[in-house]
DNA sequence: CTAATAAAGTTGTCTGACAACTTCTTCGAC
DNA sequence: GTCGAAGAAGTTGTCAGACAACTTTATTAG
């Protein structure tokens, strides 16, 4: 099963080996690498083959390297999900991956109806009313409205709905979420408790442990919360 | 701006400052880097260490390099989603990842039924029409129900969905797909047609243009196919 | 037994060199 | 003048050795 290399590039091929034995199980969480010195010595490179593997290997999260101490396999919590964050930000590009959020939310929603503990609707219901108070105080609730899709994610037990979620929140929704567009006062009471209505249905859906109708007004919801987006970027494209 | 360094690690700030370039669009994509030489000059470092950063941006799949003529920054299409391919395939992560690429598959079908042009349609058709072919011929069908799937994708028009979906079905669904604790031929037989009965009726839902007919189809096959591989987890966990 | 010190081990960085490959330049044949 | 081949220059891939910075372990004095 050893075999000729597949490549002549021996990085990716320490890299490759490397990997397996941590994707494979070999190597768990925290467990310590061979030394560099084992390293060239066991697979017959120079040094520099096996660092820069290592640093290949470090730029993907699946180690973390101690100077002095040794090389060791990460927390696989710690780097589940990486998507190279949207390049120069093409507007067109973000829209097309909110549009994928809103597949993984919806399909949350109804999971979170299905599987929520009483103590995940708490919590959920918690974030709910922190989006109230921050509306109440004038202010746009961005951040609120964030943990509020996040509780509903964490409540599907499915970990990696939330990772995803997280991941989006931290690079493709950074500046605004909420908050859009609307411009006099009144337009914009009247738009943010719409909002809060449909965050309410969403509860409901969850709370009554009815998938389906948390499914649509999920659904809903981010349709027009896109939809905005969406004249917005056809009206001006600016940054 | 220059600043002291906030890190010790040299690499580290090789790779921050060059991803920056990258991610901010000051290097677009095809354009080439500046040589190590070039790199070791401007920014007081060893060839070492920018040869490391140059392995780190390559294993995020930010650039690409070709031994004789240079570093080049990589077409964004190749490498938008890097999930950490899931460790040590542990079978409940692998459920909960494939419950995520249930959310994505469902509304993909809806959003195909919606935009999905003539051509894409037929593309589908086609991929069906693969999947027939390799039943009669005996064989198992995984590459052929991969493919039909992503023409699914692909018929978004969302560029974010065939990326996902191409990135799971290398990583977490290498070996089965399909054929699957059947044993008997008759068996067999009987699941693999109404396998391909679900296919059909998501096939339909598109043609008609029906995204919710779309969404049911995919859905009700999709949890299908999730609820036999978790009948076999809670069977037996081999390997 | 404890704490300070020394020693060994490990990663981080630097330097120099050569091989393998690509790209550009030059020059000759036609 | 055009085309093609040979050569030169440039660039990445790999190797080797060395030292610095840091961590861990072993040793020793109290």
């Amino acid at each position: 099963m050893t075999g000729k290399p597949r490549t002549n590039n021996l990085v990716e091929r320490v890299v490759t080996r490397l990997g397996a034995d941590i994707r494979g199980g070999r190597l768990g969480p925290g467990a310590r690498l061979p030394t560099e010195q084992d390293l060239t010595a066991s697979m017959r490179v120079s040094r520099t083959v096996v660092r820069e593997a290592v640093a290949a290997l470090r730029a993907d999260g699946l180690i973390v390297t101690r100077r002095g101490s040794g090389a060791y396999v990460a927390d696989p919590a710690a780097s589940p999900f990486r998507i190279a964050a949207p390049r120069a930000a093409a507007l067109g590009e973000i829209l097309d991956v909110m549009e994928l959020r809103l597949a993984v939310e919806v399909e949350a929603a109804a999971l979170a109806a299905e599987r929520a503990t009483r103590k995940q609707i708490a919590a959920i219901r918690t974030a709910l009313r922190g989006i109230d108070r921050a509306l109440r105080g004038g202010d746009g609730a961005v951040a609120e409205d964030f943990a509020f899709h996040c509780a509903i994610a964490e409540a599907t037990g499915n970990r990696q709905f939330p990772r995803f979620l997280a991941f989006l929140g931290n690079h493709v929704i950074p500046r605004q979420s909420v908050r859009l567009s609307v411009d006099t006062p009144a337009e914009r009471r009247t738009y943010l408790e719409r909002i809060q209505h449909e965050h309410g249905r969403i509860v409901a859906g969850i709370s009554a442990e009815d998938p389906a109708e948390a499914r649509r007004a999920m659904h809903e919801h981010l349709t027009r919360s896109l939809e905005r987006y969406r004249s917005l970027a056809r009206r001006s494209v600016d940054d």
